[in-house]
DNA sequence: ATTGGTGAAATTGTATACGATCGAGTGCTG
DNA sequence: CAGCACTCGATCGTATACAATTTCACCAAT
């Protein structure tokens, strides 16, 4: 699957956005581990494009957060630092119990039948094997996250929580250590639960244990296992 | 103060950095009107530079929400629709309360008086005339919330709240009605001392009104005086 | 007078060219 | 053999060239 024998699928309109998102699903999803070099010749070999447009695709991917550009250097998957993982995590325990009470409002029986579903997919993920279904899951325990969000109807917070969790998921690829805590799962459904009953005290409350609980999960020692240079480069 | 008679400016290193921020500048501080259209080639020209660096910065301040980048057409300042404006008031509603709980917690006399002293220059801009004094007052009004961001010491958090900031500059000036409601500077005052009593509870309440009198004194029926071209774009 | 079409001018989209900077390896020197 | 300066290759930064698209003026027709 390298280049030559790619018989149809070169006819993709390959735009600045198609590979900003396919760069950052490949970062999301832990294709691509944290510090890899992205170089413009190569990327743009990749997609068959001109370094301009990797260039925007890259820039873009800093202003998220998920990849750090380094003046004359070039870009690599970002590598947050424990100081950058504390902040992630504290802005999303600023902000998530204020989602929360917000889609409160604006939720109906579809919405909560909408959420059910996703924590069943999730649960029978859970009980799979194999890397797939383990990305899945991961996947799937950040749109929990992005979906109530969606539904306080706010693009713009939509936009941020869409950078929050991505980035988390950076910090969890880096320093994350037990297989996933299985906890998190039933902790999103006791914060459905919540939300039903319509306890939104709790529900806040449950909410920042939970995250709390992610991010007692990580390993934040410096250095997993890598780079002297990446440690002492900025 | 055009472009010739300049002695000794040219020296600058200009990069995509200083053009983004000058520009943004010139948003905030409403020198630039919104829906004023950003040609490529004429900054390009203010600047002295080629479109590239004119084309990164343009990207940079569509992330960030300033400016509007329509495929093949150009970038123009952004022109928040009613609904937009609402939504940035909703996620500063749903955030500022838990920057306030946090940064209560890092607060010492030394940030108090800081606080003071900004409270005190607002007061004095507030009773000053002419143009200057006005968009000074603007900017310090906005500078309060920045800075009860920043002393949350979060980085991540502080570049949201920048980008609302900068965002709901946008939407007063487009939608502000009322020679700024005097009453902000009060509030802003309220604020501090309900923080300053350890009263987190209050200083939230008082903040989440205080937000929401800022969006009742804009008017947002839609086509201020304006272009049913804009309207439709989009 | 309004509508519709055509072509030139202006503007953006993308690729390429060239200069600048960084990093690694090489060879000289002490 | 260690240390340092230097050169060379690779990569990035910026400008420019060319292609694609839109805009606008002009004119014909209803």
């Amino acid at each position: 699957m390298k280049t030559a024998a790619a018989p149809a699928e070169e006819q993709i309109d390959v735009s600045t956005h198609y590979i900003r998102d396919s760069i950052r699903d490949a970062i999301v999803d832990r294709r691509l581990a944290p510090g890899t070099k992205l170089s413009e010749a190569d990327v743009g070999a990749l997609f068959n494009v001109s370094r301009t447009l990797v260039r925007g695709a890259l820039q873009a991917l800093s202003y998220e957060g998920l990849v750090n550009v380094e003046k004359n250097r070039g870009a690599f998957v970002a590598y947050p630092s424990p100081e950058e993982a504390r902040q992630i995590f504290a802005t999303r325990r600023m902000i998530e119990p204020g989602i929360l009470r917000e889609a409160a409002k604006h939720m109906g029986p579809s919405h909560f039948q909408h959420l059910r579903q996703l924590l069943m997919e999730e649960g029978r993920l859970m009980n799979e094997r194999g890397q797939t279904a383990r990305r899945a899951e991961i996947k799937a325990s950040g749109d929990f996250h992005l979906i109530l969000a969606s539904m306080t109807g706010n693009a713009v917070m939509q936009r941020f929580m869409d950078e929050l969790v991505a980035r988390s998921s950076l910090v969890i690829a880096l320093y994350g250590q037990s297989a996933i805590s299985s906890c998190g799962h039933q902790e999103h459904q006791d914060i459905v639960t919540a939300i039903e009953c319509g306890d939104s005290d709790r529900a806040c409350h449950l909410m920042i244990h939970h995250i709390d609980h992610i991010e007692k999960d990580l390993d934040m020692r410096e250095n997993k296992g890598s780079d002297l240079k990446e440690a002492f480069r900025l």
